[in-house]
RNA sequence: UGGGCUAUGGUGUAAUGGUAACACUACAGAUUCUGGUCCUGUCAUUCUUGGUUCGAGUCCAGGUAGCCCAACCA
């Protein structure tokens, strides 16, 4: 068979920068690479996470290198085995594997000796001072710093007092080990930082071996020395680090990892720092962690996000060194598109009006046939019930309707989806005058695909047989902050000032018969209204929807305009 | 004695000296037993001022704006 070579002008598709970089390296004959998902385990993954988690096993994935899970476990006073368990659920659920699993606190040994190597290289020592003094000699941003006096110490003693660090003779905060670098040096980081502090503290891990603990700058870069990282990707801000991260690879003449930086993810309408997220837990703004309403990880898997959404989702916010604030609604794109393809269809009403058929008799019921998923025909057909009684949304009749009005209104006729056509007759109303039920005759040629006489009617209207419908609680979840930019805190306010009280909405919704036997976790498009994931607090009695996002409503935008 | 990073539509990301492209949003239209999906169309003189060049978003110089850094946090 002859291969047409047709797409001559096939347009590559472009690499982003940190893709550029590792194809640099492998033009110049670098031949693995190996990356590193670095979290501390000190909360839940979020959003952001998932870019850096995307991007780091990504590069791994598509250039046959690896991608290790390391905790960046050196500070025990604010970490738990709760997190790892929470971030390796939430790694693997996102679909990736990691080479190994490391944590920080395998090296402790190492990087004890290595730091001995220092001190005996001249270029680390034992400091006195306390904590603010060693403030005040850092000097500012404009001000250079002072040296301190205990700088000069022999290196027999620095040896001594290091050991009896670690042997526990000294309280927290008496002591601390130090870089000897350049107290004056433009880079406040590299003004003599700490290397390591004393904390009698257990540790989740090396219970209470250690009373010393490494600071990030002086474990990081050695830690991903240690497992020969060829790329260490990391976020913006670490920018200023990289100076010393590169200082203490030169100054041990270890393996040469490399940093690079790009910048983090940011979401409009929510915020996505970890003492805001940690505050909204704490204060009771949201249930826990997995509360559908918040950007972690497992909150969004609860509210319905698939996996896929979400890597499709980083891989379309691209990978670049400058600011940004990407619109929630490119991540609500990408779950719809996921789920249109993959998401059976059902028939709910959110909010119900009674419509009783008066021509249909009673006590009858028949079924109609419904397609499953338009978008996929393998996922075949199921059977609804129908019988004199139905509910329909209120918002599909209006006794005064605008123009345009497609749906139900005195004496006007509907489809109702994949059953008969229907019409007003009359309109029931209570003493206040609020509409309570609507009495409406039905086309009994009509049914299942045919008109009898060839007319046509605009508007189709999804229904639910009253007697047959599922009651269920329907969680409805709107943007958790109603502010754009949530972190942009006018004076005198905070941003829990800023927290959309519409941001869930509970009902009771009428659901079609097969949605009560559900499993927590299915998703579904109730159709014309939204995509709907079952939720953990369902019962057997009443189950439990979250929206995880509505259908694009082009009918309710022309009535706000 | 300050240093570092970044500037391209409403939002992101491309264009690697040679026609400013793609996605999302928004708007308009077509199709439709989902006002969904699918499809079509519309929306930018690239922060600014000079310079180099046949040609500059891209190179050079000077401005301007935004972000990061002064935890014994990561």
């Amino acid at each position: 068979m002859e291969v047409k070579n047709e797409n001559v002008a096939v347009k590559e598709k472009s690499l982003n920068f940190i893709e550029e970089i590792i194809e640099n390296y492998i033009a110049e004959g670098g031949t693995h690479i190996q990356t590193r998902f670095p979290p501390e385990p000190n909360g839940y993954l979020h959003i952001g996470h998932a870019k850096s988690i995307c991007l780091n096993f990504g590069m791994a994935r598509k250039y046959n290198g690896k991608c290790n899970l390391r905790f960046d476990d050196t500070n025990p006073v604010k970490e738990d085995t709760e997190y790892v368990d929470s971030i390796k659920e939430d790694i693997k659920w996102l679909g990736f594997e990691w080479a190994n699993e490391f944590y920080a606190s395998d090296y402790f040994d190492t990087l004890y000796e290595w730091a001995i190597k220092l001190i005996k290289k001249g270029k680390a020592y034992v400091d006195d001072q306390s904590q603010e003094e060693i403030s005040q000699g850092r000097g500012t941003i404009t001000v250079p710093g002072k040296e301190s006096p205990f700088r000069n110490r022999s290196v027999e003693e620095n040896l001594d007092l290091f050991e009896r660090m670690k042997n526990g003779e000294f309280p927290d905060g008496s002591k601390v080990l130090r870089a000897k670098i350049d107290m004056a040096h433009p880079n406040m980081l590299l003004r003599d930082p700490i290397m390591y502090r004393i904390i009698h503290t257990d540790h989740h891990r090396t219970g209470n071996k250690w009373c010393i603990y490494p600071m990030y700058d002086y474990a990081h870069g050695q830690c991903d020395s240690i497992e020969h990282i060829s790329h260490s990707i990391c976020t913006l801000e670490f920018d200023v680090h990289r100076p010393l991260y590169d200082w203490f690879i030169d100054e041990l003449e270890i393996f040469p990892s490399h940093q690079y930086e790009f910048a983090r993810l940011n979401l409009t309408y929510t915020v996505m720092s970890k003492r805001r997220l940690l505050q909204l837990v704490k204060e009771g703004y949201v249930t826990g962690w997995d509360e559908p309403r918040m950007p972690t990880i497992c909150a969004l898997r609860r509210k319905g996000y698939t996996p896929a959404s979400i890597r499709a989702f980083a891989e379309k916010v691209g990978v670049a060194k400058r600011d940004n604030v990407i619109d929630l609604s490119l991540l609500e794109f990408c779950v719809r598109e996921d789920l249109n393809k993959n998401a059976q269809r059902r028939m709910g009403v959110l909010d119900p009006l009674k419509v009783v058929i008066t021509n249909y008799p009673e006590g009858k019921s028949e079924m109609f046939t419904a397609i499953n998923n338009p978008e996929d025909e393998s996922a075949g057909t199921r059977q609804v019930p129908f019988s004199r009684e139905l509910y329909i949304e209120r918002s599909d009749f209006m006794e005064n309707p605008p123009k345009k009005y497609y749906r139900l209104s005195p004496g006007s006729e509907v489809r109702l989806r994949y059953a008969y056509l229907l019409k007003c007759e009359e309109v029931i109303k209570d003493e206040e005058g609020n509409i309570i039920e609507l009495r409406c005759t039905y086309d009994p040629e009509s049914g299942n695909g045919s008109s009898s006489d060839g007319r046509k009617v605009k508007g189709v209207i999804h229904w639910v047989s009253a007697e047959h419908a599922v009651e269920a609680e329907v969680r409805l979840y709107n943007n958790l902050f109603s502010k754009e930019d949530p972190n942009n805190i006018e004076e005198g306010k905070t941003f829990l000032d800023y927290i959309n009280p519409e941001s869930m909405v509970v009902t009771t919704g009428y659901l079609e018969q097969s949605l009560g036997e559900a499993e927590v976790g299915e998703k579904f498009q109730f159709e014309r209204i939204g995509y709907f994931c079952v939720d953990k607090d369902s019962t057997a009695n009443k189950p439990v929807f979250n929206r995880v996002v509505s259908l694009k409503d082009s009918w309710s935008k022309m009535q706000n305009k």
